[in-house]
RNA sequence: GGCGAGGUAGCUCAGUUGGUUAGAGCGCCGGAUUCAUAACCCGGAGGUCGAGAGUUCAAAUCUCUCUCUCGCUACCA
């Protein structure tokens, strides 16, 4: 890559109701951090955009919950996030935010523009209102009769006792679900995309490159993943997509009829990366158009594969209908990160974040780079514990790398004063090291291009392995009672190979390279001199010990709050009295039980109930053989609404409880009772 | 059930278009060494490449069947 090239990066904008974990760093931002860091270094002209996705019913609802306005949500972990990329050396152009006014405008014009073009469906209906809660229905929280058969508990879109398809405001006596009230009938407008008129280009696009005719990308670039999950999209016929939602909280819809309502947030999101790159060309008047509507721009965007649909398809329809943008070079998705041996979960508090981390590793962000970036799930899901990042921090970081500067360093200012000694008549061995440095940095810079980070950064460290082998090899503490001049050579050699490798690793280990150059003294030269006089050398890297991570388990699996089952899920919502004697929950007996014949997962029960005998469908059949549930006592909800379920009836529901692996136990009387018994 | 991605040494993972005795790091065993944070360096053991069948002179690599894991999806009220 000798020609200078314009690029526009963008990480997958974090979602702002909540702080960042490891799986966000490892996943999204340290490639592409790593991948920008690179290409600035070649002197290419980069955008490396970010910001807070901000809108979407989520964080109005953790804003009612927490019993404030949505904007300090999002303000509150804006600042959070902003300064976890900043501690982690995530170097963004610009970290910007979907609440911000020119978001707003952007996304808005963006919008208007697809409308006048007649890109957009527009659909009309009456849809059912919830005056409690505020907000419509969608057709399946309302429940009422059936206006053909006059049976209870139909619901909005289908009866299920006589199979007619209904619309929600035919229904008599309707109940919306959420507040057990009688909601109201209002006229509601929603835009739609049609994505399935885009289903031809896409194809092509996605599977040889070629966009309009011309090769627009190298399909043999992209991950195997990202292409057979588009493709999956694509080949399973795209349907049209709402996009527009009956919410106060997010970018106004800025058309006829679109009074107190949204964007959906997958439309305004990406466009977030659009938004924050005018902001920054603003702040250092640049043209935002070079970065987004020139075809030799190429626009990258590293996101985690829960994105992949998004970024393959979805918003390159936006950017194609709307004209004039470019559409993405690539899309380096990444698969998942575990923490010991389970998903990350947010709610569940299974995470390592990242400001924590920080308190307990201060200036240990180096180290998680290192780890996260040689543990990332480039191909497949990865794992990360705490024993492996402390097995990796002190057998490489420490053993190899710190292990190498410091050992050279320290011979130096030990024999020669700190001074760089003369480089001398070279070996054939000395030669092969110093070529060994423009090799590596080739072979380095061949393997970022190829996004492979993971592979980059180990040849990286081989580097530094043979640094300490040709030590171990030269033997310069024997060798300087004998032959000074050759000694000079060997530390000269050693001393060029620190710098090579600060070099290197400066995409990876941004705050690592640059205190290499601060202990060689060195700015920009690319070659030691000789008598150039070196810094007093520290130790790169500390070990981590056997207390801190066992610490960091510890605090893992038993958090702050002194719970017995640190993957409990949090408790709900608290609820009166009333509340719960509306649940009527009953002993019964399973009388007999079949497999559903067209599920997987499902049973169908005959259950006593003491008032009835009624068939239930439930849930368990990967946990329960029918034989097995035959004769036993349960607790179940009886007067929960009936609902048809693939194709049966289903009248109550057996209660189970859960593990934390999710299987399933039932929830039976200690001790044999009467059916119909009431469980209170 | 449908679709996608995977199943390679004790552990974490590489193996690009099929081609000599299947690789790396860690761990383990042994050796060497002392400049260095008991670090480094050298050597060794360890794999019927998920199972079976097929194509081929040749398969971890291509085809089919089966199986397990993860994700999306339908159904889990």
């Amino acid at each position: 890559m000798e020609e200078k090239k314009r690029y526009t990066i963008t990480a997958a904008l974090p979602y702002a109701n909540g702080p960042l974990h490891l799986g966000h760093l490892a996943g999204a931002y340290l490639p592409a951090d790593i991948f920008v860091r690179y290409l600035k270094a070649k002197g290419n002209d980069v955008a490396f955009i970010c910001g807070s996705d901000e809108h979407g019913a989520a964080i109005t609802l953790r804003a009612k919950k927490e019993d404030c306005t949505p904007q300090e949500i999002v303000d509150k972990n804006h600042e959070i996030i902003k300064k976890s990329f900043a501690d982690f050396g995530i170097d963004f152009d610009i970290y910007h935010r979907t609440s911000s006014k020119l978001h707003h405008e952007t996304a808005s014009q963006i919008f208007k523009d697809l409308y006048d073009k007649g890109s957009f469906t527009q659909e009309t209906t009456n849809q059912f209102f919830d005056q409690e809660h505020q907000q419509f229905l969608a057709d399946r929280y309302v429940t009422g009769t059936c206006p053909k058969c006059n049976s209870a508990g139909a619901y909005g879109d289908q009866c299920e006792k006589c199979g007619s398809s209904l619309n929600a405001n035919e229904l008599i006596n309707p109940i919306s679900t959420l507040s057990g009230k009688t909601p109201v009938l209002k006229e509601t407008t929603h835009w739609f995309l049609p994505m399935n008129k885009h289903e031809k280009w896409l194809k092509t696009w996605i599977e040889t490159g070629i966009l309009d005719g011309k090769q627009q990308h190298d399909p043999t670039k992209w991950r195997k993943q990202v292409i057979g999950q588009c493709k999956s999209w694509i080949d399973n016929g795209l349907q049209p997509r709402s996009i527009t939602r009956d919410l106060d909280w997010g970018v106004k819809v800025p058309v006829e009829g679109g009074e107190g309502k949204v964007l959906y947030v997958w439309f305004d999101a990406p466009i977030g990366y659009i938004s924050a790159t005018k902001q920054w060309a603003a702040d250092n008047s640049k043209n935002w158009e070079d970065y987004w509507k020139d075809s030799n721009t190429q626009l990258i965007h590293f996101i985690g594969k829960d994105n992949i649909v998004f970024h393959g398809i979805i918003f390159p329809i936006i950017l194609k209908e709307h004209g004039d943008f470019i559409l993405p070079t690539n899309v380096p998705a990444n698969e998942f990160l575990n923490l010991e041996g389970d998903k990350i979960s947010t709610s569940r508090n299974w995470a390592v974040w990242l400001h924590e981390y920080l308190e307990d590793f201060p200036n240990k962000q180096d180290e998680l780079r290192y780890v996260l970036t040689s543990i990332a799930p480039e191909t497949k899901d990865s794992e990360f514990t705490w024993k492996d990042f402390q097995a990796r921090v002190n057998n490489e970081l420490v053993a190899i790398l710190g292990n190498f500067l410091n050992r050279s360093i320290v011979l130096t200012h030990k024999y020669f004063e700190g001074k760089v000694p003369e480089q001398g008549v070279l070996t054939d061995y000395d030669n092969q090291v110093l070529q060994a440095i423009i090799s590596t940095q080739n072979r380095v810079d061949e393997l970022i291009e190829s996004y492979r980070f993971r592979d980059a950064q180990t040849e990286a460290m081989t580097l530094a392995r043979l640094g300490n082998k040709y030590l171990a090899d030269t033997e310069p503490w024997k060798l300087v009672k004998t032959d000074e001049t050759r000694v000079k050579t060997i530390l000269n050699v050693s001393l060029q190979l620190c710098l090579g490798l600060s070099e290197i690793f400066k995409p990876f280990l941004p705050k690592t390279s640059s205190r290499i150059k601060q202990f060689l003294n060195a700015t920009n030269e690319t070659v030691l001199t000789n008598q150039h006089q070196l810094n007093a050398a520290e130790l790169l890297f500390q070990k981590i010990e056997d207390e801190a991570v066992e610490a960091q388990i510890e605090k893992l699996k038993n958090p702050t709050v002194k719970q017995s089952n640190p993957k409990a899920k949090p408790m709900k919502e608290e609820i009166t009295f009333d509340d719960f004697t509306k649940m009527d929950i009953r002993v019964a007996t399973i009388l007999a039980a079949e497999k559903h014949p067209d599920a997987d997962k499902l049973l169908k029960l005959t259950v006593d109930t003491g008032i009835d005998i009624r068939t239930v469908v439930s849930g368990i059949a990967e946990h329960y053989k029918p034989e097995d549930v035959i004769g036993k006592q349960v607790s179940m909800l009886v007067n929960l609404a009936p609902r048809k379920i693939r194709g049966i009836e289903s009248k109550g529901m057996i209660l189970m409880a859960e593990n934390n692996e999710g299987s399933l136990a039932f929830i039976s009387p200690e001790k044999a009772m009467d059916n119909g018994g009431e469980v209170k």
